[in-house]
DNA sequence: GTATGTTTCAAACAAGCGTTTAGATTTAGG
DNA sequence: CCTAAATCTAAACGCTTGTTTGAAACATAC
């Protein structure tokens, strides 16, 4: 697919960034219009509805991120017979990064837009993208669950949804804290650094012990 | 301050649960007054707009929250010299649980409407509450720091949010989770029982003593 | 009981929304 | 070059939104 700056393609850059800005309902077509200077009108010929719009918007970096994480996957396999729970974490940082890197003005707008999609609207997106991307998510769940074979299946699950409740929510509003952290520590971070702080956090709670309520059997891969 | 029903309270209950329903923008004032049984002009005779509306539900429940808290904390100071990570964590649960508890149909509408709060509106709400409550954080952070003094500020700081992130995503988003561990294994979970989860996995992540970039002097607990 | 201030109410307001229409313009194929 | 399909455009549609209005109802005090 040719990087075309056709109607339809400007249409979802400029949604893309002004949804990660504002939200879903807070942003009309009249905006979007504007600022990808085509005419209002254009959006429902294209698309159908704002509804489909959004849901084109998500798709379509959710595809690009999907596509990067696979092929991370992929390269873990192959170049390591076991691995550890903080590798497979780190399949998750590439693909993260070069998704939005790819943006002309390289602010992070897959991760806002992520945590918009995921609180937003009555979690209507969530269910579409557990129903579409749920092979990637079951992937992944098996490799955890090599790297830490002892952690018992329902208690992965929730460790699981632990891990990408923090990714989420830390990326999205990263911009919040990088300040915070500017001005009290005088520490200036970019969001690999985040990341690289992140992944050891998750992997430490991840694979920890002490389970809280009945242990499960512990079997084998 | 007597629990009475003027329009007010009724407002306010009926715009909570609203809110944590379906969000700020996507909840008009029609549908707030008519769940209230109270005229529509009356909630800008009484809060003056929509925006103050908002701040006035925010500001209720978080208020009622940070007082538990508060309390939580002190009696955690009082009752033991010496306290671990683990423990400054749990003095989170009675407060998010009890908050919700007064609710009429107990419906977790607390963690719902902080999630809301997080992401909604340009984070907006967030800087209304961390000026408004930074004492709080700042407490809690001070008794993180006498349970982990290893752990240098900075990357506290970065720890801290972490939790809060996961605390407020995986709490907002609890029913998803809930439904999806039911169908999955059968497994009926309450709310208590995922906090019980949770605590664990962040005093791990928070203790962890991998440092990931320089690694600061170790102190002892 | 009348006067004063507060609260409620139905109705209307202007503004913004997503969507539709119908005609102009551009594009592609024979 | 002509035709037919695809695309773009300005204007309007119907609807919902938050807010305002001015009078009615109520409460309180003298």
């Amino acid at each position: 697919m040719p990087k075309v700056d056709s109607t339809k393609n400007k249409i979802l850059d400029a949604a893309e960034e002004l949804f990660a800005e504002r939200g879903f309902a807070e942003t009309s077509l009249r905006v979007i219009t504007a600022r990808a200077e085509v005419n209002l009108a254009s959006v429902n010929y294209h698309f159908g509805s704002k509804k489909s719009l959004i849901q084109a918007v998500f798709e379509r970096f959710m595809d690009s991120f999907t596509n990067h994480l696979m092929r991370q996957m992929t390269e873990l396999e192959q170049s390591h017979q076991r691995f550890s729970v903080e590798q497979v974490l780190e399949t998750l940082i590439k693909p993260l990064i070069e998704v939005d890197e790819l943006r002309p003005d390289g602010s992070s707008v897959f991760m806002k837009l992520l945590g918009r999609a995921y609180s937003e609207t009555q979690g209507h997106i969530r269910r579409f993208a557990m129903q579409k991307y749920s092979h990637v998510l079951a992937r992944f769940t098996r490799m955890l669950h090599k790297a830490a074979p002892e952690v018992a299946p329902s208690e992965m699950f929730w460790r699981l949804h632990f891990m990408l409740g923090t990714f989420i929510f830390t990326l999205a509003g990263h911009e919040a804290l990088q300040e915070i952290s500017m001005s009290d520590f005088n520490e200036e971070v970019n969001v690999e650094q985040i990341i690289g702080r992140l992944v050891p956090f998750l992997a430490a709670g991840f694979s920890n012990q002490s389970i809280p309520i009945a242990a499960q059997s512990v079997g084998e891969v």
